[in-house]
DNA sequence: AAAATAGCCTACTGTTTATGTCAAGTATTC
DNA sequence: GAATACTTGACATAAACAGTAGGCTATTTT
């Protein structure tokens, strides 16, 4: 249950992959592909809609790639996620996009939502950052990136 | 992101609805089928499952219906979830019934791994019981919410 | 200027999953 | 034995997913 799309899997890892690049060396889609094990055309499309959304930005012709808009421990895995797979919905009644006519006299409907906010509390205090350190997971380290992160959440 | 089937939804539903009438009245699938508003023969699935896997028991014949197999309170969501819509396993990598030949140069399955992790931990603390009391989520609205909800079960 | 490199865009398609419905049973009570 | 109610499996439709294909634009190098 609560299978996330593949779209979103390798965004993540891309964006891994071109973290560690970062600043110095743009990545080119064909280096991304090969070393995550995605197809070029698919991750096109995947870094297209990055792009769009302001977390990577890219550089044309030779010696051009990608490369990530803003530092890796400022961008958490809730907007990477966010950009390619929409908010955080459980059921289509928490859905902001969506909605529901029984939600008066729902009871689950708090559950959903509070379901809801628990993962997206998760995926926006686990930067690239974390990923690149290996540190995910354990609760006191996590605090510590908190305040960092919490700046990202705006302008997602 | 992240959507729970209708299975998963309606399965709390009708859960819920038997769980209000435990332990006296046992529920027809016609009544729980009216009051959360799903097809008696969709209903039908759903309960078969939850049948099997031994959370509700069922009484034929006239006067018949389902009643939960345990107390309100020892049935947490993450059971009945986990009944009708497998093992949480937010990308195949994690999903103890595939797998994942990447595993070990792989840096976000530990990702998935703790978000899946996170998940199973909500949905265990809270069981039919709190539903029921209307007590889910955070310990300060729950107060507020307990009231309307606890309305809301009579005026169903 | 031409060639080579690399990103950009969007339409199309096969497959799988989700969401149910339908029909014909079996068991139990009154 | 008639009415009630659960049981089972097959089937239909629609949406989402996962990925391909092909042509285009921008930039650098020769
Ligand atoms: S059915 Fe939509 S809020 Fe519960
Ligand atoms: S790709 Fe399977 S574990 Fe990461």
């Amino acid at each position: 249950m609560l299978r996330l799309s593949t779209k979103g899997q390798y965004g993540v890892r891309a964006m891994f992959e071109i973290a560690r690049g970062y600043p110095d060396r743009p990545l080119t889609i064909k280096e991304i592909a090969e070393r995550q094990d995605v197809s070029v055309a698919y991750l096109e499309q995947i870094l297209g809609k990055l792009r769009r959304a302001g977390l990577v930005r890219s550089i044309r012709g030779p010696g051009g790639g990608y490369l990530l808009a803003r530092e890796p421990r400022e961008i958490p895995i809730a907007a990477v996620l966010g950009v390619l797979e929409g908010p955080v919905a459980i059921t289509s009644c928490v859905d902001p996009r969506e909605g529901c006519i029984r939600i008066e006299h729902c009871v689950t409907h708090l559950l959903w939502k509070e379901l809801g906010a628990q993962i997206e509390g998760f995926l926006n205090t686990i930067t690239l950052g974390n990923l690149l350190a290996g540190d995910v997971g354990s609760p006191h380290k996590v605090r510590t990136v908190l305040k960092r992160a919490s700046k990202d959440q705006n302008s997602q």
